[in-house]
DNA sequence: GCCAACGTTGGC
DNA sequence: GCCAACGTTGGC
């Protein structure tokens, strides 16, 4: 190997899923499993940029508690989603075998969080208040996390006095 | 290219 | 269920 093919630098990613779809302890049970089903473009480019080893924030969205669960890494890149071809709500009749339009990246579990760090919490940590996920309107499922958020965000919340009373 | 209508996301 | 915000679609 030569300079000219030095590995890219980890990223991190802040990926969303509804639990009652997909959650944490589902990652848990199976491994690894292919993040399928994004359908929309912003998204998709990022999941595009995911390389094995990246680190994934993974976060419980339209549920009681929103928040990140649990950490897991990227293993396998981007390849064509199987479910825009397939039956069912996430068919894209645009997509062919040959120009598919949507990708997705295999992603392995690593840990569920003992304590979730949720929403509300996440807004009221001062070193995370420029998150991406914090901004007004936005409603990526799949965006870039920065190495600050990401280790805090990767660990468990430190005790607070009240913790509980979310 | 503009923009209104519509659909989706996702917190609350 | 409500609603804000944003993306997508399609007429022009």
């Amino acid at each position: 190997m030569s300079a000219m093919s030095a590995v890219s630098p980890r990223r991190y990613w802040l990926m969303k899923s509804e639990p009652g779809d997909y959650s944490i302890a589902d990652l848990a049970r199976d491994g690894s499993d292919l993040w399928t089903g994004v359908r929309n473009f912003q998204a998709r480019n990022f999941l595009r940029e995911a390389r094995p080893g990246d680190g994934v924030l993974f976060y419980h969205s339209s549920c009681a508690a929103p928040g990140v669960y649990g950490v897991a890494e990227v293993c396998e890149e981007a390849s064509p989603d199987p479910t825009q071809f397939a039956r069912g709500k996430y068919r894209d009749p645009r997509a062919t075998k040959e120009k598919p339009l949507w990708f997705c990246p295999r992603v392995r579990f690593v840990r569920e969080l003992r304590t979730p760090w949720l929403l509300a919490r996440i807004r009221r940590e001062p070193a995370l208040a420029g998150m991406t996920l914090l901004r007004r309107g936005n409603r990526l499922s799949v965006m870039p996390a920065t190495l600050a958020e990401w280790r805090i965000l990767s660990a468990e919340p430190p005790p607070s006095a009240d913790a509980g009373a979310e």
